[in-house]
DNA sequence: ACTGAACGTTGCTCTTCGACAAACTCGCGG
DNA sequence: CCGCGAGTTTGTCGAAGAGCAACGTTCAGT
């Protein structure tokens, strides 16, 4: 195992209270890994045994039903922490989580939150300010989905990706990491044909380009106004 | 104000470990109050400065939409806090509460949240845990919404509400507040139309017995079979 | 360069469920 | 005891979107 550099943490919230020292500390403690596109982190239901900081890349947060279907519940970006289940008490976690693109995280046993939680100044505050965000943005996705129609639903998903995760490109901003019809079918609750045709509807009318996998929107203004922003 | 008694905090999971004393301390710093039913405790959006215990009664938790429309994200049971958005770093609470039955709180001034967290063993642990099982019971009831017809949404919200509030009576379970078919359909992203022909279809098959705002369950399993369980 | 698998497109049909409409009933306040 | 309003029921209609099917395209691996 290499040594890692104490500026891979530095200027993370839950760190950058932190003298050189403590985060060396830490990032001693840590494991560091990588993930290949497509691979689980870790599953719903299985020991909390480690938590987890993704360095680079993206993951998809999913849940699946009995019927085998899967939801995709959020996306996680680099400098987040994730698999805090012993922050809620949990002693399994309560999703699966997979790399949407080539991912590298951090990792350290579970035993080791409560102590860092302790032991560093904001490291427990930054924690649960990420638990507070993602249960607002579930609210968001949950009531969106009770009460928007498909077209808005998809529209509001694509910008939601695009600003977690957008980079600009000259024909726009593009979603940056790689994602299927399938995948975003699975975000808002209905198909991947459905979501295709909206997609070639999009296409024809300039707003978003399309490659295999991947996703520019070149007119975000107008797909906002698809998603429906103030009704 | 008439001096509150300490049994009434005794049993519940957050002071259980505490002493007589410490009881009567927390009691004393806080502030009883009766709400009507259909009224606001808090509304999302403003400023979180309470925290609250319900004592009596049972609790929505609602998000409307800018479109006006409303959803109802989860029930609130005698026993649990609530509005502790101190608990996760948020200064404005992110859903509105309204009592659903008449229904009695106490409650605190929020700064007492971290007072209270480092001062009393356990309180933290289990304001955590309460949060930790809503935002499971959040994300059940959305993969649910993604994937399921709503005949089963339904089924689902319905046993949800008999196992979280329900009594024995005569012919069944009662669902032990209020409901109408707009709160079901509010639950469960549908119409009230829809609700209604699927309760009057359940009661001719002998499964559910509805009055005016109120809901018995007479058949369980059936329903059960319903919502879909294990496909 | 070839092949198969994964990903995407498109047309058609069929069902579900939302929208609109109208009437009924229960329970509360005057 | 009456009237009003909130809650509920039921019917009809149409559109949105899921399901099915078939085909096209891109890419990775050999």
């Amino acid at each position: 195992m290499p040594k890692l550099d104490e500026s891979l943490l530095s200027d993370l919230p839950p760190f950058s209270l932190l003298e050189r020292g403590q985060i060396r500390d830490i990032l001693d403690q840590a494991v560091s890994r990588r993930y290949d596109e497509g691979t689980a982190i870790f599953r719903e239901g299985h020991d909390a045994d480690r938590f987890y900081l993704l360095l680079d890349g993206y993951l998809r947060v999913i849940r699946s039903t009995e019927g085998g279907e899967e939801i995709i519940v959020l996306h996680i970006s680099p400098g987040q922490l994730f698999g805090i289940a012993k922050a809620l008490e949990r002693d399994t976690y309560p999703a699966t989580s997979i790399a949407a693109a080539e991912s590298i995280a951090l990792s350290w046993p579970t035993r080791l939150w409560s102590e860092f939680a302790e032991t560093y100044p904001g490291f427990a505050t930054e924690s649960y300010k990420t638990l507070g965000r993602r249960l607002g943005e579930i609210q968001t996705t949950l009531t969106e989905m009770a009460t928007q129609a498909v077209e808005k639903r998809v529209a509001a998903a694509v910008l939601r990706m695009m600003n977690q995760s957008g980079r600009r490109t000259e024909d726009g901003i593009e979603i940056g990491f790689p994602i299927t019809r399938q995948n975003i079918s699975d975000m808002t609750g209905t198909t991947l044909h459905t979501v295709s045709r909206l997609l070639s509807a999009w296409e024809k009318a300039g707003i978003v380009a399309s490659r295999r996998k991947h996703v520019v929107v070149t007119n975000p203004h107008e797909l906002v106004l698809l998603s429906g922003a103030q009704g």
